[in-house]
DNA sequence: CGGAAACTGTGAGTTAATTCACTCATCGCC
DNA sequence: GGCGATGAGTGAATTAACTCACAGTTTCCG
């Protein structure tokens, strides 16, 4: 159990919490290590506090009766995930599952609250994260809407390269590997769609994609047909303007 | 200007705000009176403020470059807009605008800020409020992947009739009155396929819409056809179990 | 109260996307 | 290294939804 003291050190939401009170709440979490697709929680089950992902990645998705599966989020590494329980203890509504072998630490609600009322700051960095985690969904709710499927996948492609995107000689490499499958399930689209999709814009030299590796050719011109900004990519000089405000941290994350 | 005060405390966010507060807090905040269809704020433009909704209803708004409307939603009379701006002082990606005659109270960040230092409980509820929306995004989002146009219809109804619904001996009126192009703004279709919907919903006797009214007629068996639990509707005896859990509050209101 | 503006209803034609059925490739694990 | 499982590619048939066009209605505001 001494990484679990390590991985809560290393997310930045205890940044600045004493290292004898983290240590206090590792006592009371629990680690849980998970291959790839196991489900963690389900939907209808109490919030019964949050989780940080040490390693790994997880999905939070939600099943059509039908059993369609969408994908609301990913969650990676030194994030944490769940967070609306310490708002009010209801029931969940989505579901979360390891997309990877994935090693999770489990923090009860009842100890985090105790260690936010010592640490009250804590509350405007999850109220930052949640904000956040809100703007990121609402963006998505507006990428779906009136979007053909085409423009979807390129919407999906920019959301990916500006989190997992690392700039190469070839282009913009993501360190991301999904399905078909998966991509369909957070465009809400179906699997064959995404695959004729990703192939006419492999043909149009907008993509390239090797082993299941993503590489994308031509950021600006995808992001023109979408009317959207260029995203800023990780180990790319920023556009001429002004310089300095360059982020080393990922971008996902939390800055506190 | 002294019925701004009048609308600040009967905000909830200010419950526990001292009188004197309030009015500091009105002394530099800016009343505005606008007329239906009249633009609040626009996309990048900066977030210097939240903005508290004395009477009307606002739209919360994002437009795709072909000039299609998404509605994201509908604030109405004494919640509270425009809250993100509280976290990062970065640009709306929104635009919002009234969808009816509409008194606004536009408070500035700045003397916002100062308020929550003195009432660190704000943030609180703040933090929930944000929450609260961030999960009815995320429903909206769930509602939209892989349903078909006449089960968003229905689930926009269980939303409304959730928020708005009046129980009535002729079945559930909705207390808000949506255009079908706005309607079809929400759930991402078209004016024509949300009139030929409603149609159906009608000849099935599920609905009856009278002068632009909707009322619910059958509001279990829509229920049933998305596989939603039943909401529970003002004015409405709660199901058999547990009793005393009834909400005199709005529904979409927060509550400290 | 009247006229302009906004909203609703409907049908025909078109298209984008889904479904289904199947083969081929790739991955991961014993 | 091979084998079973999972993922990718493709095409034909079908369908849901969109577009366009126009007539009739309701609402709003001066």
């Amino acid at each position: 159990m001494a990484e679990c003291f390590w991985y809560m050190k290393k997310c930045n939401l205890f940044s600045q919490v004493a290292p004898e009170d983290i240590a206090w709440l590792e006592g009371h979490s629990r680690m849980r290590k998970l291959k790839r697709g196991e489900p963690i929680y389900l939907p209808s089950q109490s919030a019964d506090g949050v989780v940080l992902v040490a390693s790994g990645r997880v999905k939070i998705c939600h099943s059509t009766p039908e059993g369609k599966q969408s994908i609301i989020d990913f969650i990676d590494a030194g994030e944490i995930f769940g967070e609306l329980a310490l708002l009010d203890s209801q029931q969940r509504d989505e579901y979360a599952e390891t997309s990877e072998k994935t090693t999770l630490v489990m923090i009860p609600k009842r100890e985090m609250q105790a260690l936010i009322r010592k640490y009250p700051r804590i509350v405007l960095s999850v109220t930052k994260l949640i904000g956040l985690r809100r703007q990121k969904v609402e963006r998505r709710l507006r990428n779906l809407l009136f979007w053909s499927n085409r423009e979807r996948v390129i919407h999906l492609l920019m959301e990916l390269a500006e989190k997992y995107g690392e700039s190469t000689s070839e282009g913009i490499g993501l360190k991301i590997r999904l399905s078909h499958q998966e991509m369909a399930a957070v465009i809400g689209s179906t699997r064959e769609t995404v695959t004729v999709v990703l192939g006419q814009l492999q043909s149009e030299n907008l993509l390239a994609i090797a082993r299941r590796k993503i590489i994308i050719k031509d950021l600006a011109k995808l992001a023109k047909e979408v009317n959207e900004p260029l995203p800023q990519i990780d180990g790319e000089d920023p556009p001429e303007s002004g310089s300095s405000d360059h982020h080393p941290v990922p971008k996902g994350s939390l800055e506190t």
